[in-house]
DNA sequence: CCACTAAATGAATGCCATTCATTTATAAGA
DNA sequence: TCTTATAAATGAATGGCATTCATTTAGTGG
């Protein structure tokens, strides 16, 4: 037995793939070349691209910070949470569209992470049956948000229409006046606030 | 001049071929097909696939109901706006990570949606320079919540790692048993209240 | 030493977006 | 009516991609 390929070390190989060429470098190709192997050889260790992405999805749902969950505060621990992941997987958006349809029974590290999470929910005094719906929407806004990280600094430019725009143009040119280092981040807190404080109200 | 293309006609064609074969049957080769034109003649009218998505993209945007903007109390408008973004998209979420890059000046139809919220969220009392932060907010939870509207039913049975993740599958397990019809929707509720009532607040 | 099996190979397949030199057709100007 | 400019459509290439498969290689247990 023993080859040069395993999971563990394809699911490396494509991180720093990922990390040096980026989404669009990662092809099959390319990521046998980095392992001095043929493609095909990768068929028999991974059943398709889609295994590949979901190694590596896995990998990075490790990453994300739970370690609050237990360590104090809810608000604290939901905050810590939602950033991190946020942050991991504004580096990775081209994974969302394959972690939302992504069955947890096939991402270990994923599911563990959602238990640390509901365990925090529920020793927060939340209703069993609220807790998944209250983890889903504030996913549902960190997966959007990471898109948001990612967009170019001049998205919201009216452009020739400014004047047929005017509410919106003055509130971009407002929102730019401030002067915010990354705009991204101060709607990221401004809705991670607004969930924290309303479902936080869900708790028993 | 007069060729048998338009832009108007490949939307329209576009619009047609997804609802028939989803966004995998969304090639060049069978766009061209189903306008009975061969494939390059399409790069005459649009400069990539990418442009012939937002076409698509744009014109989706002109079905959200924004109507409710200036009807009525704030949080009823936004709510029906965000119900009515979601089931638009929902439909359509391959086009989400178009959008979330796409600069506004190119989608008049986006703008135009923009100009109503940003004038609804105005009246309402929002200052300025929270205007543009508070739609974001809002869209990247619309966006992310899109993506579970078709997600698998069972996407969150734990499977085999039933017994080692006791309080995430409690939790699955206590939802499923309250029977919603859809369980995406119940997230969405719980999620969009929660920023309706926390960005509220910011009016003055 | 043999037989089994996991793993790697390299050549093919089929699909895809995109390009380009060329042709067709239409509208405008003389 | 003839000419010319131009927009639009064609068909044949190109290069990249994931994936398949028959075949070979190389270890391991009996």
């Amino acid at each position: 037995m023993g080859g040069v390929l395993d999971k563990a070390g394809i699911t490396e190989a494509a991180l720093r793939l990922i990390e040096k060429k980026g989404y669009d470098g990662l092809t099959m190709a390319a990521l046998a070349r980095s392992l001095n192997v043929a493609p095909s050889a990768l068929y028999n260790h991974v059943k398709s691209k889609r295994d590949v992405l979901l190694l590596v999805e896995d990998h990075l749902a490790s990453l994300v910070d739970v370690s609050a969950f237990g360590a104090g505060p809810w608000e604290d621990a939901v905050r810590t949470w939602a950033w991190s992941y946020r942050d991991v997987f504004s580096q990775h958006t081209p994974l969302i569209p394959v972690i939302a349809v992504l069955p947890v029974t096939d991402a270990p590290q994923t599911l563990a992470m959602y238990e640390t999470v509901s365990a925090g929910f529920r020793d927060a005094g939340f209703p069993e049956e609220r807790i998944v719906s209250s983890i889903v929407a504030l996913e549902s806004f960190i997966f959007g948000s990471a898109y948001d990280v990612t967009a170019p600094a001049d998205i919201f430019d009216p452009g020739t229409m400014a004047e047929a725009t005017p509410s919106f143009t003055g509130a971009v040119r407002s929102l730019a006046e401030q002067g915010h280092e990354r705009p991204a981040d101060v709607a990221f807190s401004l809705g991670l606030e607004a969930l924290i404080s309303g479902l936080g109200g869900l708790r028993g």
